[in-house]
RNA sequence: GGUGAGGUGGCUGAGCGGUCGAAAGCGGCGCUUUGCUAAAGCGUUGUACCUCAAAAGGGUACCGAGGGUUCGAAUCCCUCCCUCACCGCCA
């Protein structure tokens, strides 16, 4: 959520760098600005009366205690609380729909960010590693997974529908593998507090991240859309300190979970049906800081070079790419993607996001710190995937299959997996 | 799911429907005293919003949340949420 006090002082530049996203959302903050001017009137309004009934209040306790008739006060507040009333009324529903309008407005770009409309405009920052060549046409990950029984996409269909995967045999445990090696990477070498938890929030933590209200046709609700399936383990972890205000001296806080991810992927029906790269339910390794203002843009750079490091460990050729102002998700300010090489798509597969809301989310959930003057001020918050699971997967069994048609383990996954190499039963 | 108890400021903990944003204690901050430490004394100490060019000042709201009763609610009534205890059920 913006600063409604910086929309109203600075509107030229608000609309500036929104319109850096798309033109449309710039007359959003003239809606807003009418709206707000509406508001502080009836409010002033509103608590002019008030004070105007309390202090008659006041005058009737010492009137009756004296024994004194207070019926004409009496009257003169009835009169006001009618007003009172329905004032208040139109104060809630203006408020109402001045939060709704500023819940649905995006997050300011980062001042230097690449200006663009869509992710053809994406810079791309740096490349790792190079494409692995073979010798022949190198198979996917479907025919890999088939092969060797890693895992079972038609059985998943039957009992859950399309965009599912059951992993099987040592597919499962490669799966396994992965989040085990992730979450001791993580915490023992970079430091991230290991935290599992819960796998459905209620709203207010959806609204707090930014999902909603603007996109809950993404996300699967229960209970009359009242909790949600986390779409990311970022919602559970940015919501732990929610409504709290920390000290400076805890911060920065780093937060390493594993979860399983819920997405209907509503607007992407149609896209990449084949294999596990878009499934409704994927397991994820998530990296959360909450940070000074001060800190979080370096705080950004290290958390992307963790994520960076497990395609390093791994070997996998990867790019970072930035994301231009128009392709940046609707909460970020500055966004670094990871993308890796998977030789079975003859592409790149976005594998992580890392992100700085700045103080986006943390104003919509009230997560505050105190500052070394004493002051509150909001925090700032950052994620990002450490990786994805599936799409990771899709790059590992890819890139170290072999000829014979059989995948061999990288080193660093050996002590998880147990196996050197995966060959069919 | 049932029954009972309870949710008050940074913490502990009072609070007959009227001057209660809230006693008291602890903690924090400042000053004084003091050779240092300690102690004591005095003062101060919440958040959000509105108003004001700004500061000062003024105002509104907040005692788990939301409604209601009332001229007036921390205090009375209703609903919900959460915590604790016990019972039932259960991996």
């Amino acid at each position: 959520m913006l600063d409604i006090r910086l929309i109203r002082e600075k509107p030229e530049f608000v609309r500036e760098r929104l319109g850096t996203r798309g033109v449309e959302l710039v007359e959003q903050v003239d809606k807003i600005l009418e709206i707000d001017s509406e508001r502080r009137r009836l409010e002033t309004e509103l608590q002019r009366l008030k004070a105007d009934r309390n202090k008659l209040s006041k005058q009737i306790g010492m009137l009756r205690s004296k024994k004194e008739s207070s019926a004409e006060a009496e009257a003169q507040v009835r009169a006001i609380a009618e007003e009172i009333a329905g004032l208040s009324q139109a104060v809630a529903a203006t408020d109402e729909t001045q939060k709704n309008l500023l819940l649905c407005i995006p997050n300011l770009p980062h001042a230097n960010a690449t200006i663009g409309a869509d992710a053809s405009a994406n810079p791309v920052v740096r490349i790792w590693g190079e494409k692995p060549t073979f010798s022949y046409q190198p198979l996917d990950h479907v025919d890999l997974g088939a092969r060797l029984g890693l895992f079972d996409l038609e059985r998943a269909a039957k009992i859950s529908g399309s965009g599912f995967v059951c992993f099987t045999n040592l597919g499962a445990r490669l799966q396994r593998a992965l989040i085990q090696f992730l979450l001791d990477l993580h915490t023992i070498q970079h430091g991230y507090v290991e935290v599992w938890p819960p796998h459905l929030v209620r709203r207010e933590c959806m609204v707090g991240t930014g999902q909603l209200p603007k996109f809950e046709e993404d996300a699967y609700g229960l209970e009359q859309g009242q909790t949600f399936l986390i779409p990311t383990a970022e919602v559970p972890l940015t919501n732990l300190h929610r409504e709290e205000t920390l000290s400076y001296k805890e911060l920065p806080k780093y937060f390493v979970a594993h979860t399983p991810c819920f997405r209907r992927e509503a607007g992407s029906a149609g896209r990449d049906t084949r294999g596990i790269i878009r499934i409704h339910q994927f397991d994820k390794v998530e990296l959360v800081k909450i940070a000074t203002p001060e800190a979080s843009y370096e705080e950004l750079e290290k958390l992307t070079a963790d994520a960076e490091k497990v395609l390093q460990m791994l070997g996998l050729h990867y790019r970072v790419i930035e994301l231009c102002t128009g392709d940046l998700g609707f909460s970020m300010a500055k966004t670094y993607d990871l993308e890796v090489w998977a030789p079975g798509q003859d592409r790149y597969l976005e594998v992580s996001s890392c992100s700085n809301a700045e103080d986006f989310q943390a104003r919509r959930m009230g997560l505050k710190f105190k500052d070394a003057d004493g002051k509150n001020r909001f925090c700032h918050t950052l994620n990002g995937s450490g990786t994805a699971l599936a799409r990771l997967y899709v790059a590992l069994v890819e890139t170290y299959q072999q000829s014979d048609g059989s995948v061999s383990i990288p080193q660093p996954l050996r002590d998880y997996v147990r196996v050197k190499e995966i060959r069919s039963p």
